[in-house]
DNA sequence: TAAGATTGAGGCTTCAATCTTA
DNA sequence: TAAGATTGAAGCCTCAATCTTA
């Protein structure tokens, strides 16, 4: 890079190349990930994320709000979800008497059978094709990295949402 | 991890962290890129995808299995995705006289354009929040990482394919 | 008005089934 | 029969709009 030129818009080869791995691999190992946790223990990795968190809440139940936030989704992510997990009998939707606006997110007894059955079907998976294909180095690196991106774009969600919340504010 | 217990169905309060971590930090970099690019440019990642490796095909054009060879992607997503696009007018899907089941994806010439405008919106992105976000010895790891993961399990896809057709011609 | 949450539409992605040509 | 490709169904995901309560 030839400073002052700045060409920010645009992509050395190289650059194209680790993008295009980075994304490639990314896929292959979701879709594996994907198909191992479906055959061995018929869930998703979206059910699975949302059952774990549950699994760890204190009384096996969160608010919607709450459960996005763990999970970094939005809410009305949150909300389809749990709608098809409510139809499979893993979670139930129950009122809030504290404030008549929220939900809780209660895990089953059924949700909390399929979430141990997945934990112990996953791991193996996880560990064969996440963690075994790096070496410490790479995990380190991955893992500070992965922490990095979360603190940088977690913030702007943050940011955006109060700019929003300023402009709606000045526009009504 | 002591030898020979070889738990290999749990992991380690680490190990769940490194991939909890991972998970949410892809996620986020996607809906970000994702969003960037739909904003600025008006395609999708996906769009994207199909317009960069066609933009690089001799004659713009490839047959829709190369196609999803070169992204890595299902045959029937590729599908998908060129019938959407060709409703957009990007592609254009057009007979192969050389063999009668083939079909050539065609990039138009508003496609080029779009590709063109996407390339320049969203390279400042990549860099941003992808490149930026790591220092050098991250992305070395990260590259060799995705390669591995790559080599891991392209594999095991073409071997599941062969076993797959193997099974066919015993079952019939 | 704003906060918590849901809904509907539409694009993304996979799987299984199908259609056509080799 | 097999290869190349498409289709339909269903789950995943986001955005914009909406509904209810604070």
């Amino acid at each position: 890079m030839i400073p002052g030129m700045a060409e920010t818009r645009t992509l050395e080869p190289d650059e194209w190349d680790l993008w295009r791995t980075w994304v490639r691999a990314q896929r292959l190992l979701a879709r594996e990930l994907d198909r191992g946790l479906q055959r061995d223990t018929g869930i998703s990795q979206a059910e699975f994320g949302v059952l774990v968190v549950l699994r760890d809440a204190p009384g096996r139940k969160l608010r919607a709000g709450e459960l996005a936030d763990a999970l970094g989704w939005e809410k009305s992510r949150v909300s389809h979800q749990v709608t098809r997990m409510e139809n499979r009998g893993f979670v139930e939707r129950t009122e809030c008497e504290a404030d008549g606006r929220g939900t809780w997110i209660q895990l089953t007894a059924e949700g909390r059978r399929a979430v141990l059955r997945a934990m112990r079907g996953h791991a193996g998976d996880i560990r064969r094709f996440f963690l075994d294909t790096m070496t410490a180095d790479q995990a380190a690196a991955i893992g500070a990295w992965s922490t990095a991106v979360i603190d940088d774009i977690e913030p702007r969600c943050a940011a955006a949402e109060a700019e929003l919340a300023a402009t709606g504010d000045g526009a009504a």
